[in-house]
DNA sequence: TTAATATATCGCAATGATACGATTAATGTT
DNA sequence: AACATTAATCGTATCATTGCGATATATTAA
């Protein structure tokens, strides 16, 4: 059918997929990157930055706005993008604590 | 086109978005939680715990064995699932190490 | 050997994701 | 006002993902 059976799941499970499916793209991993790196808003040039084409960008761009993840604010012509801190930290926090739970079975056990 | 451009980014953000991707569907999560809480390997009864069909379920285990997240031993007529612990902190530290970095932007910046 | 049980794979249908050219919308510049 | 610049959205093509019934495969039990 195509359709994820959301409903069937619990909310925490559902959280983490939707962020994890944000992440599941080496270009938003890339913008995601380049906003860390560059230490503050990014005004106008990303699209440059990036193997894609100006719509394409634009695209990712919603994909991670739409969780929150980075913000947009309109400067003059272009739009300057930062990444979301508290949002960032909550993201964090929710893989943080699937993978804190240590993996009982060990090599022997199977 | 929907083809991802892949080898147009670097090595380490198809990882991160590979392993994000393994982890873009609530069934999968679910999977990892129940065989992390059983603390032990889980021979058989998986498909009853999830509210999916059978061939549905395998194809998701399927999906994480490809990325070696889990794996699987047969066992009689059922097959034993495990976490691999290794392939597990590699997952937890490649995206610690994405989220580790912190965001520079404050509120005020733009 | 035959039957029962459990898992994997096949084939199909429906929806989602990716990519980009073209267009639209909004702002700044002349 | 007219033009230039930048980003968002639209339309469309293509491939990927999800889901499940049916079937194949493998092992155990009778």
């Amino acid at each position: 059918m195509g359709v994820t059976k959301t409903q069937n799941f619990t909310q925490e499970q559902n959280q983490v997929a939707t962020y994890a499916k944000a992440l599941a793209h080496p270009a938003r991993i890339a913008i995601l990157q380049y906003l860390l790196k560059k230490q503050t808003c990014i005004c106008g040039d990303l699209v440059e930055e990036l193997p894609l084409a100006q719509a394409t960008v634009s695209q990712h761009l919603k994909e991670l706005k739409a969780i929150g993840l980075i913000k947009g604010t309109v400067e003059g012509t272009s739009v300057c993008y930062c990444i979301d801190q508290h949002k960032w930290e909550e993201v964090r926090d929710v893989l943080l604590n699937l993978f804190s739970s240590p993996v009982a079975c060990q090599d022997s056990c199977c």
